[in-house]
DNA sequence: GCTTCGGATCTACACGTGTAGCGTCCCACC
DNA sequence: GGTGGGACGCTACACGTGTAGATCCGAAGC
């Protein structure tokens, strides 16, 4: 493209200096490349990368941009970061990055990034904090700026971990203040809350809870918010199972409580859980919402796309991932800070919402897809062919 | 821990040789600060290190580990990288992070690169060709070893791709050999055939296909399979929908289908379209898999846990991720190489399957958890509590 | 005409690392 | 006793970049 002789201007044959074996055998241009073929020192090109600190002629930029791209020249990020303190790189630690929650959170997180030009380099700890430890090592060599952390191990002090010093660190899908700490995170309590009154609002009584274990032995405040709306409501406590956060620990779990209770329904901690109960109670034949409702925390998408589409504390992603980077690019707030998040209630099938006659308040998340965040796969535009 | 005094041998006030007014705010140790505290030449830490090309006395050792670990100092990365050639990093840029046959793709190439000491950076190009190419930019001056592309307009050689040249590159989900490239992917085409042939020995006629439009202009051999099915059954063509490949997609598409023709099966090209379709049905009151049957291609969690589950061509997504990168660390292979991997038929409920009488072959995927895939989850290790 | 000044460019150097080149010391072997 | 060689350590330098300091030159001000 753009009649440039193809190939006269090569990065020629570089690295012939003195000895040193040709410790890179790739040929990327470099900035003295096209240096040399525009004419210019090598200073120069840098001030028209960079828009540098000083003045370029506009005859001379024309000429060196030239270079460039007969070249294919892209800076060295390695080079620059050195030269610079500071990569324009955020690490990101995800306990379960299979969980859609967790996509969900990390592509928001993405998006933001790219809004303040920085890139995410994201690292799966599968709950294990050794390896936690090791991804941590690595990301601290490769400069973050920043750091964040959806590991509940991230809490531990460990000795290792001294290297921080100085690594802004945000904990995120975090439910309460931590010490020393700067945190994000929903009031998971809240829409525990919020989500067992619905249920009692449905005349539901034995309303049995599945959930996990967090990394640390705090309370879960999922519980808590749980057993809070129970009593006000002047309920017994229900039965609780705890299982893993996975599709599979629902299943389990709505199986275990199916078996040795008698439950009219399940609060389940997060969205698979709940996709994973929904399953064990169609296969057995249960009826949802009419034997047993069904709710869960998280309102990904998959809660909305199973059968029956999931009621839901809805956690605002977009939102949460936003407060995260601005915790994180304000290093001076208060360690100890903690911001939280409202959820919103979701209400579709499976708590009975719109199943005898649509509310019309509900019909829009009943009937899908919503319209508003409908995409170009609206149903207007589907034509069959043949 | 270990009793050293805590904060005597800090960083110390590095950088105050001569002007250059501080560019790094941070105080990571570096290996000369090390090397100043266990009072040896800075080689001698570089070769405690790296195990490093010349042999350090066992006390010599001893003393550069106890001062690295009371500075806590990690090597810094980006110096690394520039002195030798090589990042140990490669680049991946997915299509649609958030569909969860990539999320998984992703996690098994994670996985699997981890077990080469090398790691990913993974960049969503979100189908936008110009996002792609800052990318693209983006890797290449992060200096990655290599480039595995699931988007579709990498097949495009843009002019700034020039920039690829001597970095290897592997397109993977790639149905077909593409000239000039390295490619992996299913036998798309194979998996369609069986699909449909599967649809067809339940009794099924009216198999309508949804499927979208890929980037670029060829031809989806899924469709080529199904069409290729339905003639050797002897039956006619089915109705198309071309719909996104979303959930949303899905639903439309089947909603579609559902107004315009007279269907008794749907393939959906993919799970999630596959999720979408049933949601569709099963709000219309359609009964799956009696009136109306489904089977998508690509076997994801999320198809073993929707309602019914789903009957699909199951992708052999950790072989896959091996493939690739055994692939792209073998640069030699010729261009235009292409690997095809089969699929498997994985038989659920929404096909027919196992509804009127469980056939003991498929009773173990019908039967959740899958018993050897089933992780600390399984239904044994649930117990209520109150 | 001389100085001043700012635009435009060049030269030089540091960022932290890996390693070649060059000692030095000591032991084993002839 | 001389000597070769291996173990061990240090100094020096290059990787490609960003930018401060120095240089050059033409125009403006006296």
């Amino acid at each position: 493209m753009s009649g440039g002789v193809p190939g006269s201007g090569e990065p020629s044959t570089r690295r012939s200096r003195r000895s040193d074996p040709e410790p890179a055998p790739r040929a990327l241009a470099t900035r003295a490349d096209v240096a040399r073929l525009a004419g210019v020192s090598s200073a120069v090109v840098s001030y028209v990368v960079n828009d540098g600190p000083r003045p370029v002629a506009a005859e001379t930029r024309a000429r060196v941009l030239q270079a460039m791209d007969q070249l294919g020249y892209v800076p060295n990020a390695s080079a620059r970061n050195l030269r610079r303190g500071s990569t324009q790189t955020l690490g990101l630690v995800v306990a379960d990055s299979q969980n859609p929650f967790f996509g969900q959170y990390t592509f928001e997180l993405v998006k933001a990034a790219e809004r303040q030009g920085k890139q995410l380099l994201i690292a799966d700890s599968r709950e294990d904090a050794a390896r936690e430890a090791d991804i941590v090592d690595n990301l601290v060599a490769q400069q973050v700026d920043g750091l964040l952390f959806t590991s509940a191990f991230a809490r531990v002090d460990r000795s290792r971990s001294l290297r921080l010093a100085g690594i802004p660190t945000v904990l995120i899908d975090c439910p309460g203040p931590v010490v020393g700490r700067r945190t994000v995170g929903s009031d998971a309590g809240g829409a525990a809350e919020m989500l067992v009154r619905h249920l009692v609002e449905h005349g539901r009584t034995r309303i049995g809870l599945v959930i996990g274990h967090r990394g640390f032995g705090d309370p879960d405040p999922r519980e808590h918010g749980w057993r809070l709306a129970l009593r006000s409501a002047g309920l017994p406590d229900g039965p609780i199972v705890r299982v893993p956060f996975t599709r599979e620990g629902g299943f389990a779990g709505a199986q275990a409580l199916l078996e040795s209770a008698d439950v009219d329904a399940i609060f389940a901690s997060n969205d698979i859980q709940g996709v994973g109960a929904l399953l064990a109670l169609q296969q057995r034949g249960v009826r949802v919402p009419d034997d047993v409702a069904v709710v869960s925390f998280d309102g990904t998408e998959e809660s909305r796309f199973c059968w029956p589409p999931l009621t839901a504390a809805r956690q605002r992603i977009p939102d949460l991932a936003a407060t995260a980077l601005e915790l994180l690019g304000t290093p001076d707030t208060e360690a100890g800070t903690h911001v939280s998040l409202p959820t919103d209630l979701v209400r579709r099938r499976s708590c009975g919402c719109g199943v005898a006659e649509p509310d019309p308040g509900v019909a829009a998340e009943l009937q899908l897809p919503d319209g508003e965040d409908a995409g170009d796969g609206g149903s207007a535009s589907a034509a069959v062919a043949t």
